[in-house]
DNA sequence: TGAAGATTATTAAATAATTCACAAATACGG
DNA sequence: CCGTATTTGTGAATTATTTAATAATCTTCA
């Protein structure tokens, strides 16, 4: 599956939310044109990235929702059961420890590391266990492959040390600049820039 | 400046967070080269991003740090200026008006508005007036066009209000389905599917 | 001050992604 | 159970993006 594009796999998790909404609210099947008006992706290119994952659609037809939910989730990780671990238990940290939708994701927060773990663990919003962020090594699961990194600082140690253990991908809430090891993949999760983007796209368009 | 590409915009505030680290760090003038291997981008990709909005390289010396970032910050909207709210002042909301790396953004949080608006005006840490959003229409500040939006659910009311009074973009942290009326833009900041991602690229290429 | 070396800017080529256009397959009404 | 209306899947064409190649320009040091 290796030869996907970046561009379609960028818009499968897109489609996953939509079919789940669709399917929680009855809608049993689907039209690739119907699709792309809910998701803002032209029905030609929905068709396209569809089928590079199989022929599930029905000429005459449609695609059936639910069978394509299990299609894409299967493909997305559902049945990866990714055991992930959150680095810094901050205001941001807890956020994510308790995001309410992390029903079907590719896999559970296991533990999390802080500098303060003592202080963290008291938190009665956070569920999961913080250990001192110099137990990573003793304390981080088995076969862990992704963490999630919201530190204000000293992302480069972290992540030599991550990589170490084998760590393969990390979710990068950090602004701050890293250099990332060869093989590691690196997905930022940045407000500021999103927002700089966005102000960008709105003062060239509509001026 | 309506005619450069969709992927190099996006990568505008990659390069002016990697200048700002530089300067801080007393660098004055950095090849394309140097900046490639500081942001994982081709150096003639970074050339090319750069001589789109002019010619401040030269040869035989590279850029200026300085200069590139005050024309960076210009174009990205630092002078812009903008007056932006949030609607949703959970866990998640707090945290962004909290976040401690606003310097340099385009603009800033104004007001904030929540259901439950007393509440929230009492917690500590919230820095900015929240006010209820039955109030959007009355206290929505003078041209704003830029929304952040952190509620759980209700999404696409809120949007069409936001349309109707002038807002233009939405920075969506919103996993709810909404239709995106006609002439404004979105940018989804989604945790969940980011890591569906990561999953399913480190799955594909590892494996 | 001039020549050698370095580095950008830009034209051209290659690659990637999207969209068109239509054949093939299916649904469905009569 | 046939014929028509739909709708998918996919080769071909188009468009967008990246990369290579190189011409133009600047720095620097003797």
């Amino acid at each position: 599956m290796g030869n996907i594009s970046k561009a379609t796999l960028q818009r499968y998790p897109i489609y996953l939310k939509a079919l789940r909404k669709l399917s929680k609210e009855g809608v049993k099947r689907v039209l690739s044109s119907e699709l792309s008006e809910y998701v803002n992706i032209k029905s030609t290119t929905i068709r396209r990235d569809f089928s590079l994952m199989g022929q599930f659609g029905k000429q005459g037809y449609g695609y059936d929702v639910d069978e394509l939910i299990s299609i894409f989730a299967k493909e997305l990780g559902e049945d990866y059961d990714e055991k992930m671990i959150l680095i810094g238990v901050g205001r941001l940290g807890t956020a994510i420890l308790n995001y309410n939708n992390w029903d079907y994701v590719a896999g559970e927060i296991v533990c999390a590391f802080d500098i303060q773990p003592d202080k963290r663990n008291k938190e009665p919003k956070v569920n999961v266990p913080v250990y001192h962020i110099d137990q990573l090594k003793e304390k981080i699961p088995q076969g862990c492959e992704i963490a999630i990194l919201c530190i204000p600082s000293g992302a480069q140690e972290i992540v030599n040390q991550l990589h170490e253990l084998g760590v393969k991908g990390i979710v990068n809430f950090t602004r701050e600049h890293f250099i990332l090891p060869e093989g590691m993949i690196k997905k930022d999760v940045d407000v500021v820039s999103t927002i700089q983007e966005l102000v960008f796209e709105v003062n060239s368009i509509h001026k």
